[in-house]
DNA sequence: TTTACTGCAAAGGGTTTGCAACATG
DNA sequence: CATGTTGCAAACCCTTTGCAGTAAA
């Protein structure tokens, strides 16, 4: 991930300290995790990566995190919950690419004008339905390079 | 729904009976149910409509029906699974909107050409990523009228 | 020195499974 | 009748929580 990395861990403690909370040895790693992980990664690959870390602790951090804007929760498959580092912080918008068949999740971004011709299509959807869209995210379902 | 449901049973019974399953007591009411839900129900719902089920042979004939090409699950918020009818029983294609705060999921429809212009984009996407994109799934996050 | 944080282990809650009885084709 | 299906309850697995000790600011 091209990210300034040094820049991306300031802000992580700026939010942090924002919301009276701590930078800590467990968070740390945590964040590391994500930065160097190619795509939402979940909390057992998190866990993994570092066996030191209890995983309630893992869990706890992860929803601080995303408490104070530093980590976005991804829903993909059926089963386990993922986590990405806030766009805020990369600087990288991107959609979701998810494998309905084994649910890895990979990244994509769109093209300038395909995005916002497809904001403009989802603010009209949004208008003509009960729901406000803010395209806050935008998963697709196909099937990934390893699945038949 | 509209939906012929004579033809959409007639529907479910032949796919049921193209994979050597039965077509049961217990799986009737599931698909009732699922006919009858404006938008994708997750199972719980599903169990309370028929307090006569067990919850196992809910989750059963879910996985069964789903097998059969009869019933699709939508991956929405992060706790509950949801069901619908497949759409090659419903003739209703749809995409579905997810409330990023409460995890409500409700369906809506692209226009013709928001559609087919979405395709190809997404097309393209595919070819340039390690997936085959079919839009089998559209999801969008974004926030429920219900919620702040 | 205050109080957020950590680890451990136990509790929760949705989902799955083993098994014996049952019902469908 | 052969075998797919059902109910019940126990087993599972991921996630959350209580608590006492630890470490940031």
């Amino acid at each position: 991930m091209s990210v300034d990395v040094d820049e991306l861990h300031d802000g992580v403690v700026r939010r942090l300290a924002g919301a009276g909370r701590r930078h800590t040895s467990g968070r740390r790693p945590v964040v590391a995790a994500l930065v160097s992980a190619d795509g939402p990664a979940t909390i057992s690959e998190l866990v993994d990566l570092d066996v030191q870390l209890a995983q309630s602790s893992v869990y706890r951090n992860l929803a601080v995190l995303e408490e104070v804007g530093a980590v976005t929760r991804v829903v993909a498959h059926d089963d386990r919950v993922r986590f990405e580092l806030a766009e805020a912080l990369t600087h990288h918008p991107h959609h979701h690419l998810i494998c309905g068949n084994c649910g890895v999740v990979g990244d994509f971004e769109l093209a300038a004008d395909a995005e916002s011709a497809l904001r403009g299509a989802l603010a009209r959807i949004g208008r003509s339905t009960r729901f406000r869209m803010d395209l806050r995210r935008l998963d697709l379902l196909g099937t990934c390079a390893a699945c038949p």
